[in-house]
RNA sequence: GCCACAGUAGCUCAGUGGUAGAGCACCCGAUUCGUAAUCGGGCGGUCAUCGGUUCAAUCCCGAUCUGUGGCUCCA
């Protein structure tokens, strides 16, 4: 006999080897009708398990959130199922539940279209229809090699396990067999809402060297309230992708005889001015900022490691004397500043020293990799290297982490940390990286704050701490960083003199805000759909006079504006009012106030803010300018991101 | 770089083996308007580039370039 414990602590004693479902069954047939799977000691087992162990026992219904991932995993193998249906030779790879779904691998001769992706979906209905149970059998490793001798990727895979104790499992569900851990849902019925969304090539098992497989990528849910709601979703972020509004918002251009660099327009430039300014103006006290060299000798990769490790994303220069490519674009900051910091001496008592610079770099990036301004080949960081003496690392984490966070909190972000150690690719020694390890890892945990690990993600001359950054639709980005690096000082030879009067070595760390500007404003694009804050906006107000009668006035308040570095424009054209009001709204200009025979006799503007429809506020000019004034000194989060539902987003933009 | 898909006017897109069309934008004219598209007229394209098949190619085929979804990588 076994003994299982329920949540509210009642135990329910059953012989070994009853059936899980039968023990939920006994609990009660609604139950039953409503789970999922069960998981005893927190390990995920199916209905039809035999229950071998006593513990805790838990019925996993829709309102856990593994039931979720157990319905995914089991919508791979119903793809599966349907995919060998319609194209036998299609050889399997790997099917996982993922994040938002799950996908599965195949290796065919023919690559697969979109309209099989419309043949398959229709199949798996089918699939569904039949309610296959799914199967579970416990094999040999010489058994399981029997029943996949048709298929060499899952052959390669079961490779893994000679002389491993580990359980081999397959699964079936009609006429369909996967190696498989499991758990699944008890039969193909439970999958009700999913949908294939597209198709892409995968390396097989991620390695570049191997074949290209085709990857189906699909979503389900447990109800069709959720995968409406995540269809929706995957519209509103097509609705706000970076590239459309940029392209409608006139923001910036990519040319293809520029891939992967961008081309700023007269909105885009003020935008980028705009941050810049702002970053420049939280770090003019702390800070120095200095403009150095695009272009270097190899001699500076060379000592700084890139030469060796990092050629081939540098963009080589030819030098017409030697005839050799023995020049390159520089692809990040980090020398010039050392070769600057090592050029003169330095006393301990003005440490830590923080250099910062905007210049732009090169990285050559895949050709398949770009992408709009989120992944780019040429862009610019606000990039700091902050030279300290390792008693001040506590300290000087703890100063950057507040200014990165305060950073974010202007835009209505929030950050998550992620603490990165060493990688595979490293340069220095296993003592060196674990002091630096040790030192930064002491130094995040004294800020008090939660933070994640990243095993192996660190930089390859220092572990980091990274910040992932949320937006308005929940998704996360990769975006400041603070690197803690013991190998460039050695390289660069860098020193401070102590109070001691004798040379010693500094640390340096690494630092980013934005990421990159391109990156950056791509996320706060997305972030805001368009609808910039006041003070971030390209144009802040817009001014429009109802008749050409009251053209001075509004041409007047325009200039009363711009002499107040208010961004103000006139649109004074020969148009209706409602073309224009609608023009504006399009654009996103935060404020439009209209000037008609009222406003031009009291002195006032009629109000419209953003996103706010109809809804109009008559107050005097003087009122006006000195609310704009200040929402753009504070830099408030005004007005608010109109809801998505509202016209300017449903209509096309002009 | 690899796999798949795409490229038609400034933008969004339709279309055909017999050298192209809409809406918007832009220009001109009328209209002087109270909060999301006033009306009329006009301008505008080597159908991405190069090559092939064909009597004939924007359309079929191939290569190249660029973009998109992924893989890999990453700010």
């Amino acid at each position: 006999m076994i003994v299982l414990t329920l949540p509210d602590g009642s135990t329910r004693e059953v012989p070994a080897g009853t059936l899980a479902r039968d023990v939920v069954g006994s609990i009660g047939a609604r139950l039953l009708q409503a789970s999922y799977a069960v998981a005893v000691n927190g390990e995920v087992l199916d209905l039809m398990t035999p229950l071998r162990a006593s513990g805790a026992f838990v019925v996993i219904t829709d309102k856990d959130p593994r039931a979720l991932g157990v319905l995914r995993h089991s919508g791979a193998h119903i793809l599966a199922t349907a995919v060998r249906r319609l194209r036998p030779d299609a050889k399997i790879g790997f099917g996982p539940a993922i994040e938002d779904g799950f996908y599965y691998d195949f290796e065919v001769e023919k690559p697969f279209t979109p309209d099989d992706l419309a043949a398959f979906e229709a199949e798996m209905k089918k699939v569904i229809a039949e309610k296959y149970p799914f199967v579970r059998e416990e094999v040999t490793l010489a058994q399981a090699r029997e029943r996949f001798v048709d298929d060499p990727l899952k052959l390669e895979r079961l490779d893994d396990f000679e002389g491993s104790d580990e359980v081999i499992s397959t699964y079936t569900d009609g006429p369909f067999i996967d190696l498989c851990r499991g758990p699944h849902v008890p039969d193909t019925s439970y999958l009700k809402h999913f949908k294939l969304l597209s198709i892409a090539g995968a390396y097989w098992r991620g390695d570049v060297k191997r074949q290209m497989l085709q990857r189906i990528y699909a979503t389900a849910f447990l109800k069709k309230d959720d995968l409406d709601a995540h269809l929706h979703r995957i519209e509103e972020s097509r609705k706000r992708d970076h590239r459309v509004l940029g392209k409608s918002l006139d923001l910036f251009q990519l040319f293809p005889v520029a891939p992967g660099a961008v081309f700023w327009t007269p909105k885009g430039t003020t935008l980028y001015n705009t941050l810049e300014a702002f970053v420049r103006e939280r770090q003019q006290d702390a800070f120095k900022e200095i403009k150095t060299p695009l272009l270097y000798n190899k001699a500076l990769w060379e000592q700084s490691g890139h030469w060796g490790k990092y050629r081939e994303n540098m963009f080589l220069v030819l030098d017409n004397e030697t005839g050799e490519h023995d020049m390159s674009l520089k692809p990040m900051n980090c020398p010039s500043h050392h070769l600057y910091f090592a050029s003169h001496k330095h006393s301990y008592r003005d440490l830590p020293m923080r250099y910062v610079t905007f210049d732009v770099l090169h990285r050559n990036e895949l050709s398949g990799a770009l992408s709009g301004l989120t992944r780019v080949r040429q862009f610019a960081q606000d990039d700091c290297h902050v030279y300290l003496r390792e008693d001040q690392i506590a300290a000087e984490v703890q100063f950057l982490m507040t200014f990165i966070l305060g950073y974010y909190e202007t835009f209505g972000l929030t950050a998550r940390l992620k603490f990165a150690t060493r990688p595979e690719q490293r340069i220095g020694s296993d003592e060196l990286w674990d002091r630096a390890e040790g030192a930064l890892r002491a130094a995040l945990e004294s800020t008090g704050r939660e933070y994640e690990m990243k095993e192996g993600d660190g930089a390859f001359y220092g572990p980091k701490i990274d910040f992932d950054v949320t937006d308005s639709i929940g998704r996360a980005w990769q975006l400041g960083t603070i690197q803690l690096d013991y190998n460039a000082p050695e390289r660069f030879d860098l020193t401070y003199t102590g109070d001691d009067n004798t040379a010693h070595r500094p640390v340096v760390i690494h630092r980013a805000v934005s990421g990159s500007f391109e990156r950056f404003i791509a996320i706060l694009i997305e972030h805001f759909a368009g609808a910039f804050p006041v003070w971030l906006s390209p144009e802040q107000v817009r001014v429009i006079p109802i008749a050409s009668d009251y053209n001075e006035q509004s041409e007047a308040l325009v200039q009363r504006m711009k002499a107040l570095g208010i961004r103000a424009t006139l649109d004074a054209r020969n148009e209706t009012l409602n073309y224009r009001i609608r023009e504006g709204e399009v654009q996103k200009v935060p404020y439009m106030c209209v000037i008609g025979r009222r406003e031009a006799e009291e002195n006032t503007v009629a109000l419209r803010i953003r996103g706010a429809g109809k809804k109009q506020d008559i107050l005097p000019v003087d009122d006006f300018l000195a609310r704009v004034t200040e929402e753009i000194r504070t830099r408030a989060l005004v007005p608010a991101a109109p809801d998505a539902s509202t016209p300017a987003e449903t209509e096309t933009a002009s």
